[in-house]
DNA sequence: GACATTAGGTGTACGGTGTACGCCCGTCAA
DNA sequence: TTGACGGGCGTACACCGTACACCTAATGTC
């Protein structure tokens, strides 16, 4: 009789059991306290016993944010898109105010997760379906910003617009993306495409800047002039 | 003769030089390679010395942030608001361009410092000078978000909603800001002195959050009834 | 000019971080 | 029974922010 479990030998860690411990004592501690010294603490296990399943940190935090994307409500079909969307980005936003850390981890991302790409893909699809053109489904993800994520935050750094130099990789990979994600891709390249060319697929960051800030400030201007005010203060 | 000026002994460290140095490391190495080590040897000097004209690295951070709000152009008199609004956040946005580690630093922060007080009083005088009332003029700021540092973020923390509990310090501070930043102030009692309390001084970021959508929702769908297009992409 | 004061730069050291590398043992397939 | 292998362990390294004690060079006072 070999090994006869000696006091329930603790059970092996998977992914999975990281990635929700990271989230529990984040959520318990801040995420200040997260190290990864920490966490092997909180799961009984030497630090590097994590590096089993997450390459790195940073891949910690990714797979953290995923975590919190997997938390918000999947679409409700049959909602007309303005409802649609705001119940989407208020349950994310529920979310975020749920993991207090997450907003500022979700900043500090460079490239998003296959989750996060997802998520901003079905709210994409809201908009498309909804009747908005490509042209102006761009510029109005852009304006949302990180009000997407239930928060504020510039997203679209340069996913797609690598400077992978050689236009053929860049279509094949293109191609790759538009069968998973093709709102994301049928928006990013649309605009370009009516303007004939295909590359430059970087967005003119100055350009969506200015007409989230102009739809803002025409918006203000019409609550001022009816002399707007708010119920509760 | 003594000390005759040995190969021109180098200039003593001012906190000036100290952030100036640090701000051109930042914009040459980025953000990351910039640490109290690697600063003070870009300016040939021991770690430690930085410690004589900084407390620590918060504080050297706040320092670099506040060179960058001092970038942003200065109030043009006798512009209407939204044009004065435009270029005071275009300006900012510039600066924030120039040194792309601005934002994320900015973001970072949990307290604002006094210049960057200073710049959000200015703001909202625009906004009351153009004839927005206290309340809307709260909202709009909300709206604004972070959009105001010429990025996205939620600022507005809890810089004057600190519980310290005794209603007579609380007045003692908020008079004192009064003081010099009177704009602040006002919006930030005013919507609760129409509602007769003075107490509960944080906003409700539900409600301001929902707010600054539904104005970019209806934004969104003002333009796609009229067809919208962008001229550029 | 002489001296006390003090502000500013130095050196050492400590506790924290992420993680590379090698070992070793329990599990499982053949 | 044996071999492979995946997962947890231990050690070690480079880097970080910064506390503390020291020493030195500039400054204010007589």
């Amino acid at each position: 009789m070999p090994t006869p479990a000696p006091a329930q030998r603790r059970a092996r860690l998977t992914r999975r059991a990281v990635l929700g411990a990271a989230v529990a004592l984040a959520d318990k501690a801040g995420i200040d306290s997260l190290s990864m010294r920490s966490l092997a603490q909180a799961l009984g296990v030497v630090p590097m016993a994590l590096y089993k399943h997450v390459a790195n940190k940073e891949e910690l935090l990714d797979g953290m944010v995923d975590v919190v994307i997997g938390e918000i409500d999947a679409l409700v079909v049959g909602e007309a898109w303005k409802d649609a969307v705001r119940h989407r980005i208020l349950s994310a936003r529920r979310a975020m105010l749920r993991h207090p850390w997450a907003s500022q981890v979700i900043k500090s991302r460079t490239s998003p997760t296959p989750q996060a790409l997802e998520y901003m893909d079905s709210m994409i699809g809201i908009f498309r379906e909804g009747g908005f053109s490509v042209n102006l489904t761009h510029h109005v993800m852009h304006a949302l910003g990180s009000r997407m994520w239930g928060f504020t935050l510039e997203v679209f750094d340069s996913s797609l617009s690598s400077e992978s130099l050689d236009p053929q990789v860049q279509a094949g990979i293109i191609h790759e993306m538009a069968a998973t994600y093709p709102h994301i891709v049928e928006v990013a390249i649309g605009a370009d495409l009516e303007g004939g060319s295909v590359v430059g697929l970087g967005c003119d960051d100055q350009f969506e800047f200015e007409f989230a800030l102009g739809l803002l400030l025409d918006g203000f201007e019409r609550l001022r002039q009816q002399g707007w005010e708010s119920a509760s203060h």
